[in-house]
DNA sequence: GCTCAGTGACTTGTATACAAGACCTCTATC
DNA sequence: GATAGAGGTCTTGTATACAAGTCACTGAGC
């Protein structure tokens, strides 16, 4: 029966399962737009399209579901989780409150050492900053779930990852205007050099207040994409009522 | 193919499937140490001690293993987790930093509205504290979540339960003995007491170094745990070597 | 006695079959 | 015309079949 022997693990280093692929190809497309929030759909449906059985699009979404990505109703169907602004804001605050705890545990020499990457990407001169959205946009993501990971405290940045990804679809759209790269820029380099000089207390009030603004900017910007997003898929309805 | 029109929900109120009662089962016999950390098993003879197919029980346990609870071999085996203090110290970690900032988001008057039973609970007289470590350890987890959860935060408060469910192996060990459950209670009161009277930022600091604590006490108690553990292991093969 | 190849039982990964319920549509009735 | 009911189609939930790979054990060769 159960089998407590402690047998050496496979080690299998890297393998990708169908499932794990799914799941991965159904997250790009929800972070693609190719899936909308609010969009419904079926597990044969998925299955054909993207050529597995059913049995990896389960599991796939099943994880997925757990990670609030999409939800399940008894025998009819699946959903992309709707838009849900509260729901936002309270991670925007599980944000401040990881990269704040990992701030104020990063000693001055931690922050020249491991995140000399950062500092070479943010702090530099106006004239060698990139301006396409798309890419700042995945730095900025990068920069501060490097934050969290300079700490050493790999638990916190898994966390920190799952919630900048629940993030990711509002996020994209706060970097689709010129000004808030720019800004992205100054307060990046901001907070690097206060930490460089050990002035936490200070980086940490810069941090939050970063933050704070990214938050209240996705607010005014998602309502005006929701509707762009419902005009979308009225779009995709009718093109599918056409095809039939 | 895809289905966009939005139907209404069929609305399933709390409808249990067999994975989910898998997965709770599965979970509550990690908590009970019916599965011990570093213990393998099959998928098939679980299915076969819980009765479902092996379908339910692969969903249950992808679950389990996105949630940090089990990992699967290659065509191996699963294993329950094995213990990692590294881990555990980390989870108490991100409970610091999340209980910190509900905390300092408590205005005074959110802490006599919200936490009324938990002031009921942990401000009593001495003789009239319980005394079984069980209820206490229990009763002590949800304190904390209560924290977390009257900030209004939901995603907050979901984070927090998991990783408060993450450390409820270790937790445990750590009511069995008589002056913990003491210390708990005091340190409770104070805290609320503190809070009570709009002192948060003394509040914060008795509750860091309350969590602080468990923290320190866990890992000296685990290395005994740990041997105490694999005798029981021992044990139970036995018995099942035994039984065939 | 030791090493190593082969073999077979056992494991997960994936596909498929079937069951049970939800929802849409069409029809009969008022 | 409006409404309630029945049937059919579509959905997920669960069980099972099969494929592919792992691992422990056996036995031959030295």
């Amino acid at each position: 029966m159960m089998n407590a022997t402690p047998r050496q693990p496979g080690s299998a280093p890297e393998r990708i399962n169908l499932t794990e692929q799914v799941y991965r190809e159904l997250k790009r497309r929800i972070f693609n737009y190719q899936l909308l929030p609010g969009e419904r759909f079926s597990e044969s449906a998925l299955a054909e399209l993207l050529s597995a059985s059913r049995t990896p699009v389960r599991e796939a979404l099943s994880r997925l579901q757990s990670e609030g990505f999409v939800e399940v109703f008894f025998r009819s169907g699946w959903q992309v989780k709707p838009f849900d602004f509260n729901q936002y804001e309270q991670l925007y605050d599980v944000r401040i409150a990881l990269e704040l705890a990992a701030v104020k545990a990063l000693g001055q020499a931690a922050v020249a050492e491991r995140l000399a990457d950062q500092i070479a990407i943010w702090m530099v001169a106006p004239d060698q900053r990139l301006s396409d959205g798309e890419t700042v946009c995945t730095l900025d993501e990068r920069f501060h779930q490097r934050l969290v990971e300079a700490t050493g405290n790999q638990e916190m940045a898994r966390i920190h990852h799952d919630v900048t990804e629940r993030l990711r679809i509002v996020r994209h759209l706060d970097f689709s205007q010129q000004p808030r790269i720019a800004i992205t820029y100054e307060e990046h380099a901001r907070i690097l050099r206060l930490l460089l000089a050990g002035e936490t207390e200070h980086a940490a009030a810069c941090l939050q207040q970063h933050i704070e603004d990214s938050k209240a900017e996705v607010h005014k910007i998602t309502l005006q994409m929701i509707t762009q997003a419902r005009q979308t898929q009225f779009n995709s309805r009718r093109q599918i009522n056409a095809d039939s």
